[in-house]
DNA sequence: TTCCTTGCAAAACTTTTGCATTAAA
DNA sequence: TTTAATGCAAAAGTTTTGCAAGGAA
C-alpha cells in the first residue's frame, strides 16, 4: 500500500459512521456491520450476544449507548412493537410492520403495500412526525 | 331494604365484572370503575398513584395483576405506544391513535376516521389479528 | 494533553412471582 | 370451610448511569 504513510482498512460502515459524524471506534463499527449488512430487526441482547459469539470485546453499556447514538442519528430506528424489549430497525426508509404473534417474527411491509384514502388531520398546533403501523398475525384456522 | 337477608350495593363495574366471570373484589371494583368511567388511557403506576390518594388499601402487584386480567377478559386494552411502560385503555372497541411526542399524550381516532385503500395480504398460513396504528405528533412550526 | 469512549457495576424502572394472610363465596 | 385474591417483599428483565481506565486526536 501507500509508502510511508500507516493505512487504515476503511469498511463501509466505517464510512457510513464518519459521514454521520459519528466516530468510528471498533465496538461502533461492529455494531454497524452486524446491523447494517441486511434488513432486520435486533434486539440490544441478541447483538450483544451476537458480537461477543464472534468474539468481540464489548459490554452491554456499549450496546445500548451505541444504539442509543445510532438512533439519534437516524442510522436505525427504534421500535415499540411489544411491550417487553425495543427493536432496532436497520431499515430506515418508511415502511410498516406486520408482527407474527405465534413466532414473535417481524416482517417489514413496503410502503407501497399501504394506501390510507383517509386520515385524519392533526390537532390544531401539530402536524403529523409519523405513522407507525403494525398488522398483527395470527395462525390461520 | 329486603327483610332478612343482607343486601349489597352492585354498582356497574361490578355487574360488568361478574358479567365477565372476574370475582368483584374491592380492589377490582375501584380499578374498574376508574379506568371504565371514561375512555382514557393509564399506565399501572398512574391507576395505583390515583386509588391510593383516594384513600384505596391496594398493592402495585394487585394492579398489575388485575389489569393483565382484564386485559385477557378483553375488558380493557394494552397498548405499546412507547417502549418505557405499558398504557392501559379503556376503550376496548377498535380505534387508532394519535400520540403526541411533546407531550406524551395519547388521543384516540375513531375508525372511520381512517381508510385503507390497499393493504398488504398476510403471509400464507397466517391471518390478521388487528391492525394498530399509531400517528405520532410534533408542534407545528 | 485533552476529550471522548469503553467497561464494569450499580442503580433505576417496570413488571412478575412466591408466599403468608385475608377476604369472598 | 374451601378457594381465590391480596399485600408485601423479593426477584426478574430491560435500560440507564457514575466513574475509573483506556484510546483517539
Amino acid at each position: 500500500m501507500g509508502s510511508g504513510s500507516a493505512s487504515v482498512a476503511t469498511t463501509t460502515s466505517e464510512r457510513r459512521l464518519t459521514r454521520c459524524g459519528i466516530r468510528p471506534t471498533a465496538q461502533r463499527v461492529r455494531i454497524a456491520t452486524l446491523l447494517l449488512s441486511a434488513p432486520q430487526h435486533l434486539s440490544a441482547e441478541q447483538i450483544l450476544a451476537n458480537l461477543r459469539a464472534c468474539g468481540a470485546r464489548i459490554s452491554k453499556a456499549t450496546v445500548y449507548n451505541t444504539l442509543n447514538l445510532f438512533a439519534e442519528h437516524g442510522l436505525i430506528r427504534q421500535l415499540s412493537v411489544d411491550g417487553s424489549r425495543a427493536w432496532f430497525d436497520s431499515n430506515v426508509d418508511p415502511h410498516y410492520h406486520f408482527h407474527d404473534l405465534t413466532s414473535g417474527a417481524l416482517i417489514d411491509v413496503p410502503v407501497p403495500e399501504v394506501e390510507f384514502s383517509r386520515l385524519p388531520a392533526p390537532p390544531p398546533g401539530t402536524e403529523v412526525a409519523g405513522i407507525d403501523l403494525v398488522i398483527r398475525l395470527r395462525k390461520k384456522l
